[in-house]
Formats: structure tokens, C-alpha cells, sequence
DNA sequence: CCACGTTTAGAACAGTTGTTTGAAACTTAC
DNA sequence: GTAAGTTTCAAACAACTGTTCTAAACGTGG
């Protein structure tokens, strides 16, 4: 036997993350899960009990600890005496980051994992995981109110939303403009290259002056 | 007969649309449209050929008329002798709106539509479409271009693909914080609200200074 | 060596997929 | 009214889907 080869389960959840990503869920089947896996087709059925509870637990590998490393980084900003815009939108992007440059972690792949899971809205985000991460957005939205006290509760969570959506589809490498031309606008995938553009527009969109 | 209801084809095409969105290209049967629209199974093979050659009449008959609306905007835009940044990106933003306040097209769903083959990367987007479109992005290449001098063709590449990028989600609706937690964070999706925000986000974003 | 719990094996299950077929029904024009 | 062309219909096709089953193989402590 190689020893390298890592045992069933996880050989299941590194293949399934990487086609899951490339063909979403409906268009990843059990036999090409195996396959790539080497592993016999019941076994996903054996280890994980279904094909749905395989994807919760390909997602929740990654979405825990991520969490946890945002919120990490909430706690160093609050005990902060002078917590900037800019540290915050890196609290969320340094672990992003870090992911995206960790290839024994997939990488981007996560990121692209998350992307393509909220507009295919799969069961397991409407109904598993929504509800037991709330934690996270409650802890953003008082770290905003602290380092943006001149925006109104609406217009917080408007920038809010447009800003995690904005660096969420950059670390997915989501290029919309792909749709219209072949040639990539954005030259590279370069994790470092993003953050150095992607925080400079962030910062600038949410320190913008609230119109009355 | 009903003289109110639509042709086969057209009643095809309503339907994929709506489906293609809620359930993805491979989560869509060709048995759902067809009982959904309320025609024979063979229909869609009759008189589009493949399940493939639906997808892009279906992704067609939208875009076309969408690219069209921008580059005229654009058009009455170069004619201004002081066009703004507000003004370009009101260029791309008021077709879209204009497009998700029309029941008779589909609404938002075509945007969403867009939203769900971007990240599922389907061949219709990198084989057919991809390159017959290239003139959208070269004129907001240039628009930018004239509204922004004072950056760089790399920095403007990048902050055009931001703008887009969260353009594009906030009117696909793509609420990114839906992953962490069941309660909307924005209350609204009413596309008038959504501009309301976003063009100052936007704009802000793009207007900051460059760092050199 | 044996017995035990765990994992893997291949085969089979019923149901669904996109596509094709040939005949029926319909529309249109002469 | 009849012929030609267009559209619809039910049925069938082979291939694929997630899941289940039982037997075989495995590892481990006695």
C-alpha cells in the first residue's frame, strides 16, 4: 500500500470538493466521485449515508474553520483602542487569503465551493447551515457600526452586503465580464494581486460620505 | 384555442428561463419544461434541436437586446462633451434596471440566469458567446478610459472588474451573508432600492484616488 | 487459529435522463 | 377536397442516476 495515499474518506472529500466546484452538485455524479477516488461507488454511501450528506460535510470541512478564523481576527480588532475600516475588511480577507494560498486546504477551491453553492442555493445552506453561523454576521455588523458610526443601520447593511459580495466574487475568481469577451480582463488569479486592489476598493466604497 | 396563450416555442423558452435559474442547467429535465409549459416532450428537440441549442436561444434572446440597450447609452454618452463616472456606470446599471421592472421579460431572472452560468461555466458561455460580445467590454474599456484618466490601464482593469462584479450580484440578488445566516440582511429587493445604494457604492469605489 | 467489527467488492434495484422514431393531427394553399 | 408541409403525440431507446444488498476481504484482540 502507499502510504501517502490518504485513507477513503478524505480522499472522497478532496475529490468530491474539486468536482462539486467544477460541475456543481446535480452535475457531479456518485460514479465520478468514485472513480477519481479510486474507491468502490458504495462507498460514499457507507461513509457518509448519502449524497447530500456527503456535501454538507465537504462544505462544513472548510466553512468551521473559516469562520473561526474571521472571528479570531474580531476578537484582536475589538480589543483594539483604535479599530480602522481597513483592519476590518482585512479580518475578512486575511483568512481568505490564507485559505486561497493553502493548497492542503484546496486552496481557492472553498471559495469557489461557497460561490457556486449560494446561487445553485442548495438545501444544506437553506436549511443546515444558514442558522448556526449567525454569529458571524452579528459580530460584522457590530464591528461595522463601531468603525462607521455616521451610517444609519439601512445603509450599513447595504454596504455591507455589497462589500462581502464584492470580495466573495473575487476570491471565486467570478469574472463577469467573461461572459462578454474571451480574454480575461483581470491577468492573474494571484491571491496577493487581488487583495492589494480588492482593499483599496472596498475601504474607499465604505468610507464614502452618508448622503443625508 | 386560447388566444392568449403564447406559441410553443415562446412558452418553452418562459419556462426554461424560470427553471434554468431555480434549479441549474443539469437540475433542469427536459420532462419539467415540457409538463411545465405545457407541450410534448419531443417538442424541445423538434424545434430547438438539443437540450444545449434551448440553453442558448434561451440565454440569446436576452442578452442581444441588453448588450444593444448599453452600447447605445454609451453611444448618447460619448456625445457629451463632460461625460461623469455616475453617467457611464448609470449606462450599464439603468438597462439592467430597466430589464428587472419588465414582467413581460422575465425581470430579474435573466440576470440571474447570467449569475448561475457564470459560475457554472457552461459551454455555451466559453464556446459561444464568449467572443461575439467583445465589443461591449472594449467600449466600456474606452468609456473608462475617458472618465478616469488618472489611472492605469491595470488598475482600471481591475476596479472595472469589481464595479461589474458587484453590479452584477446585487441585481442578481445574490445576498453573500445568506450563507451565514437565515435573516436577509437587506430587507429589499426592490430594484429601485437596490440602484438607490449601489451607484454611490460604485462610484465611490471607482472615483478614489490612485496610489502610487 | 478463531471470532469479531469494519471496510470494500460487485451486482442489482427502480427511477430518471436526453434523444429518436413513426404515426397521427393539424394548418395552409391550390 | 385533396395534397403538402408543419407540428404534436405516445412510445420506446440506451445510458445514467442514487441507493441497497450480500458476500468477500480486511484488521485486531483473544
Amino acid at each position: 500500500m502507499d502510504s501517502t495515499k490518504p485513507d477513503t474518506t478524505s480522499r472522497i472529500l478532496d475529490v468530491s470538493e474539486r468536482l462539486f466546484v467544477e460541475h456543481g452538485f446535480e452535475g457531479t455524479s456518485l460514479r465520478m466521485i468514485t472513480q477519481q477516488a479510486g474507491v468502490n461507488l458504495a462507498a460514499v454511501n457507507y461513509h457518509f449515508g448519502s449524497k447530500d450528506a456527503l456535501f454538507e460535510a465537504v462544505f462544513l470541512r472548510r466553512l468551521a474553520p473559516l469562520i473561526t478564523a474571521c472571528l479570531t481576527e474580531l476578537d484582536v480588532l475589538e480589543k483594539s483602542s483604535t479599530p480602522t475600516v481597513e483592519g476590518l475588511v482585512m479580518s475578512f480577507i486575511r483568512p481568505c487569503l490564507m485559505l486561497s494560498k493553502d493548497p492542503s486546504r484546496g486552496g481557492a477551491m472553498f471559495v469557489r465551493l461557497m460561490s457556486r453553492t449560494l446561487v445553485e442555493n442548495h438545501r444544506v445552506l437553506r436549511d443546515t447551515l444558514s442558522q448556526q453561523y449567525s454569529v458571524f454576521v452579528d459580530r460584522y455588523n457590530a464591528a461595522f457600526e463601531r468603525v462607521l458610526p455616521g451610517l444609519s443601520a439601512d445603509e450599513r447593511a447595504w454596504r455591507m452586503h455589497f462589500s462581502f459580495s464584492v470580495m466573495f466574487n473575487a476570491f471565486a475568481g467570478n469574472d463577469v465580464l467573461k461572459i462578454f469577451t474571451r480574454s480575461q480582463v483581470v491577468s492573474a488569479r494571484d491571491p496577493d494581486m487581488i487583495v492589494k486592489h480588492l482593499l483599496p476598493y472596498v475601504v474607499s466604497a465604505l468610507v464614502a460620505p452618508a448622503r443625508g
